[in-house]
DNA sequence: AACCCCGGTGGGATCGCTCCCACTCGGCTT
DNA sequence: AAGCCGAGTGGGAGCGATCCCACCGGGGTT
């Protein structure tokens, strides 16, 4: 009930006996207090049960303590990739030692893109993070030009300019090739993801020079576009059985498409591993459950969120030491591993 | 380039040729503003490309136009359960045509809860969303000692005091019992998940009430709990085998639970849905992959979400006309529904 | 003895807004 | 004709922090 005034600094002055200044310079740690009115400014505070006020501090710092996670997916993906809760997880890992708050963006229209770009140039965060993005996406445009700090998981191309982390989609991919080479398979299908973002064009590069470099047919025709659902590893399937009736295996570039791949597959008689082996990516929790087990390309989904929060802490540091504006863009890339199950 | 500061209401005010409150009148949609200068105004903001600074209104308003999603949970959770995406993205849609921005806080350990009790004292968001909250939690007391405006996803107990959202989970585990006593199952065992969670202890009362009103065994014996992974489901079919062995079907709270129960069933040669039926709950992505496809109640998850972030701007609105505390506390119960596969 | 330096300190100005209040100026009452 | 009202307006005073700068005093230099 106590409808008391939450206390503010000047309170705190004032039981402490000494000068908002000093407080001030307490709670910013500045070396020049002394002990004694350290301690008694910091008996105040929690006497007091004094905590400051971070808008007050935002507007005379003009910095937030806040990053934006930007997520631009329509309404399907979300929901049925583990991938985004993964980065979420990382995020706020590599974000839980700092005084730093995570922001939520869903970017599902172009409302509420508009939306996101009044809240940038309000600058209601002091940096971003990107998933999911797509060659000609308009938000990576949007923060170079507001000069925000950012990082992107993924990147648009292999030319990118901003900072960003990813997995060795190629590396990935062509291991997985590589291994349903050695288990004797010679005509190996790939359902790729949407060729307008770097994942889809990578991990399909990736199945091709593991099938150059092992001798194997790489032809289009083996390669079927589709958009990380379900729905379309399905469709992808029956147009490549369709061309090529005699294909022995399949690399799909998600394990949400293998799954509907699997169910395809089954639909037309046949059997995974004995006529058709099929191997996912991500090795998300679908992978582990499907009929049968799904072999994988594991990314550490986790890791490229913790990731991405250093990378952006370190580029924030950087601005407002220097404005100098360009600190350099970084880039890490993550090793990704082969799991290996039943379906192949 | 162009480091000309960002504008403020002085700048718009000067160039409109009105003073400050008027564009702030206009800002805040006042009538008592002439249609001119109203005119005037609109065109010095686009003009300038003005977007006012929300740190500064949120200072003097004491309003910071956020709400936070607090999720306590341990590492396992977040990670396997698409539950958690399912109601961001629902809370993210009740916000989307509102001012409010979403901050997402995990809190996994006791320091990340006393940051986070550090960040509710500031104030730095006008109010919470809880999830997954267990009968002993802190954080429920503690928003109410805050007087926070404040939404559960659940309940402590069925007489939780704080407003909250929650499915019809009895009412749906009854229904998915009642359908296994139709298929003409008679043992039917029941993987519950944590006791000391309301979803934990009403989806195991709706099994027995179900099995009670069909004049089966509900004994004890037959109920087993878990903590919602897979390997806890693993586990507790593995008590349940052992101790009825003769078990026919299994109702599982949750459809990752329901997973590990297949997967132990298969280990010990039980054929699903021969010789054990199995059903889950949350109808999640995991259900449509499982071998066989699983049998889920399915609960409106995004609509919990959305539902949530509705009761929580009323609660908001309340709370800042009135000074009285209690505008009431409200309850939304959605209903659950059947979804049958192979698996029973 | 006069000086300077520097650790420690506090008051005023400031960040960009909203809100209170005082003011103007037509059009109506009486 | 003198008042009064109410719509429209703008300046000043905050909101609660940080930061600049002026100040104070004691120890070391010359």
């Amino acid at each position: 009930m106590g409808t008391s005034q939450r206390p503010t600094i000047k309170t705190v002055a004032a039981r402490a006996g000494v000068g908002r200044t000093t407080v001030s310079r307490v709670l910013n740690g500045s070396p020049l207090v002394s002990d004694a009115a350290k301690a008694a400014v910091q008996a105040a505070i929690s006497e007091l049960n004094y905590v400051p006020s971070s808008v007050a501090r935002s507007l005379v710092t003009s910095r937030t303590q806040s990053v934006a996670l930007v997520i631009p997916e329509s309404e399907s993906r979300l929901g049925s990739e583990p991938y985004f809760s993964a980065v979420i997880r990382g995020v706020s890992t590599g974000l839980s030692d700092t005084p730093f708050q995570l922001l939520l963006i869903l970017v599902r229209d172009q409302r509420e893109l508009d939306q996101l770009r009044d809240f940038l140039a309000a600058r209601r965060v002091d940096g971003v993070l990107l998933v999911s993005v797509h060659r000609d996406d308009p938000l990576p445009a949007l923060l170079e030009e507001f000069g925000l700090p950012a990082v992107l998981a993924g990147r648009r191309s292999a030319a990118e300019s901003l900072s960003h982390v990813h997995s060795d989609n190629a590396g990935g991919a062509a291991e997985a090739v590589r291994h349903l080479l050695r288990r004797g398979r010679r005509t190996i299908a790939t359902i790729t993801g949407p060729l307008d973002m770097d994942v889809g064009h990578s991990r399909r590069q990736g199945w091709r020079d593991a099938l150059r470099e092992g001798g194997a047919d790489a032809s289009e025709a083996l390669a079927e576009p589709a958009d990380f659902t379900e729905e379309g590893g399905r469709r992808a399937m029956r147009a490549l059985l369709e061309r090529r009736p005699g294909l022995d295996a399949v690399f799909a570039a998600s394990d949400v498409m293998a799954a509907g791949a699997l169910a395809e597959l089954r639909r037309h008689g046949r059997r995974v591993p004995e006529d058709v082996a099929v191997v996912g990516f991500d090795d998300s929790i679908v992978a582990r459950h499907t009929d049968p087990p799904l072999t994988s390309v594991r990314q550490p989904v986790e890791e490229i969120g913790s990731t991405m929060a250093s990378i952006l802490l370190e580029e924030m540091d950087e601005a407002d030491e220097a404005d100098r504006p360009g600190g350099g863009r970084r880039q890490v890339l993550l090793p990704t591993s082969l799991v290996v199950r039943e379906s192949s």
